[in-house]
DNA sequence: GTCTATACTGTGATAGAC
DNA sequence: GTCTATCACAGTATAGAC
């Protein structure tokens, strides 16, 4: 994977002789975010990626003030990403039945969804800058499965005897496990097991 | 946490010079064991670690080729530790009966739970040193938990129209998970969330 | 405001003295 | 078997070019 440093595509506005910084972050996320997904992101040094880019590991740390940030920075593109589609499946046929497109739209890239657990089990350290973030996204998704439960149980999907809140952490660690040993194995079937559970809720 | 250097266990026989290779590895994995399981070990850097063992940093390198190894070594001990207990539970009460005994047996070394989760998190990647270690460890398992779940259900305390394969997978990726969160949130009663997966399953 | 050049500190690893 | 010395490389910080 090499960069033309030559030229730059031609929708970067200009603003004197930078490019405009937002827009140069923005495209510094962007173009991480591909060779994360494609070559994992451990064995690369903020000197690496920034060859990728084309600039100097200081251009990078000019833009995030350090490597934790640019990671975060990265995660977070993943997440507005994945929101629209998210939404409209649960809008449209809710969490139960939306469940197995949703995996697979992580399955698409493993990169990330080993970043992700990477960062994961590296933020549990109290003093680590991500770990308050990271604590909150779990509470979050946990009230939004929560949520989604109770709408299905509304609709007379799901069993009433039920304690949500229990059903709801189940799910979401189940689903974290699954993934983390479809890493390690891509035949496992990680929406069939989830499937499998949702099986024991119904009504 | 300050270590004597001047000092040596009486127990520490000698050859020569110095201290006999093999016991003085196994020390070393055991005094790392205990500051890993306090501390963490994230923020712990070879050259600390040796510090608080009384050692150079070179000293350490030389009974583990890398801080990979020392890690691993670390672990396989506590493997080690928790085996015959776990055998012992299994056989007296069985897996369903055991398992809230088996999760509190981990909830007394956090640190060690994190290092596990970090460390199977990192293994991810094709070409780390215990991947395929992790790997087995995994499969290793699933197996061992289909076992248990197959006795159980010959005992006539489980369903009889479970996919046992599937089963166990939801099972110890549901542990993993919980585990996860429990990490991030001590509240968390990893225990209960499992038992309730478990009301499912029973005849 | 954005970048390059450069230096600082700390890391894991290794060679060779003893 | 353990040490000192040294290495290449990491993330970070800053000075100054433009």
């Amino acid at each position: 994977m090499t960069v033309e440093t030559t030229e730059q595509p031609a929708s970067v506005k200009r603003r004197g002789r930078y490019a405009n910084g937002l827009q140069r972050r923005d495209e510094f996320i962007d173009r991480a975010f591909e060779i994360f997904a494609t070559h994992g992101f451990q064995r690369l040094s903020l000197r690496k990626i920034a060859e990728e880019l084309g600039v100097s590991h200081a251009a990078l740390s000019y833009h995030f003030p350090s490597k934790e940030d640019l990671l975060q920075a990265v995660f977070d593109r993943q997440a507005e990403r994945d929101r629209p589609l998210l939404e409209q499946s649960l809008a449209e046929r809710g969490l139960l039945a939306a469940l197995p497109e949703l995996v697979r739209q992580n399955e698409d890239f493993p990169g990330l969804v080993q970043l992700d657990a990477t960062m994961q089990a590296e933020a549990i350290r109290k003093d680590h800058p991500g770990h308050e973030f990271t604590h909150r996204r779990i509470d979050l998704f946990n009230a939004d499965v929560r949520r989604e439960l109770e709408r299905e149980q509304e609709k007379g999907r799901l069993r009433t005897d039920l304690d949500l809140d229990l059903t709801a952490r189940q799910l979401t660690a189940m689903a974290r496990g699954l993934q983390m040993q479809w890493l390690y194995d891509p035949t496992v079937d990680v929406a069939a097991h989830l499937d499998g559970f949702l099986a024991f809720l119904r009504a």
